[in-house]
DNA sequence: TTGTAGGCGTTATCAA
DNA sequence: TTGATAACGCCTACAA
């Protein structure tokens, strides 16, 4: 049996309430008391039981966070592992811990959420998915990461994407290129929306428009595979394409090189999220690194901060990204046209 | 305020422990009473606090997932999150939540879920690696994912590395190939170790050897570039590796290319994993699939089990493999040889 | 500075 | 079938 409060009180020789002063820093107590219970505490191996603390402070200690239902569409990519690390570490830095909440067959995982308000488990919601529609109401604080459609409202932690992809195309058309593909668009999330708006933005300035036909999904190389070698096939085809992921690029890489199309050669590739692979790809990917590690970090801090009333909702934290300029894109020789 | 059971109860006109009854499938209670209080309960928006229950019950259905403090290094690698959808699904099938353990820069991972059972927080762990050295002492049941060292005293969950290497290793010679190296050993990973000696085995049934040469570690085409090219540069060189990963496959062929040599023609790869980016490489990988998602599921099923006391430890499950044959792999011409 | 008493929300035991 | 009571382990007024 392990020992509790008690126990050590009654080996002490003292009342429960005064190990409970000495264990957490109350000035209460004298120093050599606090010092001897503490020494007891330990040889005793005990550790308070933090299922009653919660009980009568009211807070567990615990972040619930919540994974998209779809998160098994994205397992290849590295981003929630890192945002995972990046929780994790804030967190643990103050002893809060995280219960992870996924979705399952039966149970979409905003449903999880509620019951684990619900029922008392979390202090504090952090949502990994921007597009789950969390319940404003909910009876805890709740930190997004991405970027929610009323974010006026909410606490968020996100990039820029409208400004990351304004950069990239900027990027682009620095280098010469005046025809500008999108790989990995889906209106239902946000930040690719966000995205394309960015290069909207950076092609308008530059007196161009973004080409819908030249805008492809995210699965595009596998579904769409005929109508990428129909559109590259054209005299007048994309000679750079924004692509949403590092692995996305790489697969449209492959898909170019059957069409007889050379990264960087013949298309220049830019895209996010800076992975180990494409940094070891060949040609190396020129990317944008999110940092999803500090996402998570930012917003587990930002999380603890409203939960100690150091700030209050609605909050927006900006975490920058990084262009790393690589391989993949080429400077397009347009002959007068780039001294115009 | 959360209503509680008290505020139910008196609305009810009943007492506290009526409506517990009512919550919880007693058959101390008459079935009209039992539908009004549910009937009530629902109206307020009641749910139990999980807290209170544990507290009493002296059981959280919280599991604590430990992850490995080197998560970060694998983190382009899908088998994290695929083994955490599995135990994410077959624990809320069952109502358990899932408390993520994390290491940090200050506190070891070992260390944090050693807190994490001492404060109480946590029914159980599941281990997320097998070098971790988890103590034996734990005061909660604890199932590995992976392959201990101490496997016969513990509750783990693996596929049988050893097997599914000595199929890889035969699927390559009877292929033809009899030159075979291995990429990604790491003594300090044991299942790397079992691999290998499925290897060996498979290769010494063959009446061969494996050439310690070419034994190279994970990170060889960027830390051993060198080596790696005087080795392929021999006339005497691997016609056939099988490597840890499909990522590190991926890595190699891209290496090999740079050394003028083209998988498969010039050298088959077989790999582990099946990801989906191996799936899309060109060549498609021929790889052995570990289902990391039912050692999820299995893993926590076993979990469960031993809370209800259905199993008691040490217990060993074993999650079949599957070796999918692609493109990588390619027939060996060897003359005579092959009909010898 | 320390001890006593009551309560956090729930359930199990016993009595009615 | 239902209710009263005590307890789970801890914390915090309040009293001493």
């Amino acid at each position: 049996m392990k020992a509790t409060i008690k126990d050590v009180a009654r080996v002490a020789g003292v009342s429960p309430s005064t190990v409970s002063r000495a264990l957490h820093g109350s000035d209460r107590i004298s120093e050599p008391m606090r010092r001897r219970i503490q020494q007891i505490a330990r040889e005793m191996d005990f550790h308070p039981n933090q299922m009653a603390r919660s009980l009568v402070n009211r807070e567990t200690r615990i972040i619930g966070i919540v994974f998209p239902d779809d998160a098994g569409m994205n397992l290849g990519n590295p981003f929630y592992p890192a945002v995972l690390q990046g929780l994790g570490h804030a967190a643990s830095n103050e002893r809060y811990q995280m219960l992870l909440i996924t979705g399952s067959k039966e149970i979409p995982a905003a449903e999880a959420a509620r019951a684990a308000m619900d029922s008392g488990y979390v202090s504090g919601l952090i949502l990994l998915t921007a597009e789950d529609a969390p319940p404003l109401e909910a009876n805890v604080p709740v930190v997004v990461i991405g970027h929610p459609t009323d974010a006026d409202k909410r606490c968020y932690v996100d990039n820029n994407n409208v400004q990351a992809a304004y950069d990239a195309a900027k990027h682009l058309l620095e280098n010469g290129h005046r025809s500008i593909g999108l790989l990995g668009f889906e209106s239902k999330y946000v930040f690719t929306a966000d995205r394309r708006r960015g290069v909207q933005q950076a092609l308008q300035e530059a007196g161009l428009q973004l080409n819908h036909a030249w805008l492809f999904p995210a699965g595009a190389c596998r579904t769409q595979a005929e109508r990428l070698r129909e559109v590259f096939a054209q005299p007048q085809r994309p000679t750079a394409v924004v692509c949403m992921d590092d692995l996305m690029a790489i697969e449209l890489a492959r898909t170019l090189r059957g069409f007889g199309l050379l990264v960087p050669q013949d298309v220049s590739l830019i895209s996010f999220n800076n992975t180990e692979l494409g940094r070891y790809h060949q040609p190396a990917l020129t990317t944008i690194d999110v940092h999803p590690y500090q996402l998570g970090v930012k917003a587990m801090q930002l999380m603890l901060e409203i939960l100690s009333g150091k700030t209050a909702p609605p909050a927006a934290i900006d975490v920058p990204f990084t262009l790393i300029p690589r391989d993949s894109v080429i400077k397009l020789n347009t002959g007068s046209k780039t001294h115009a």
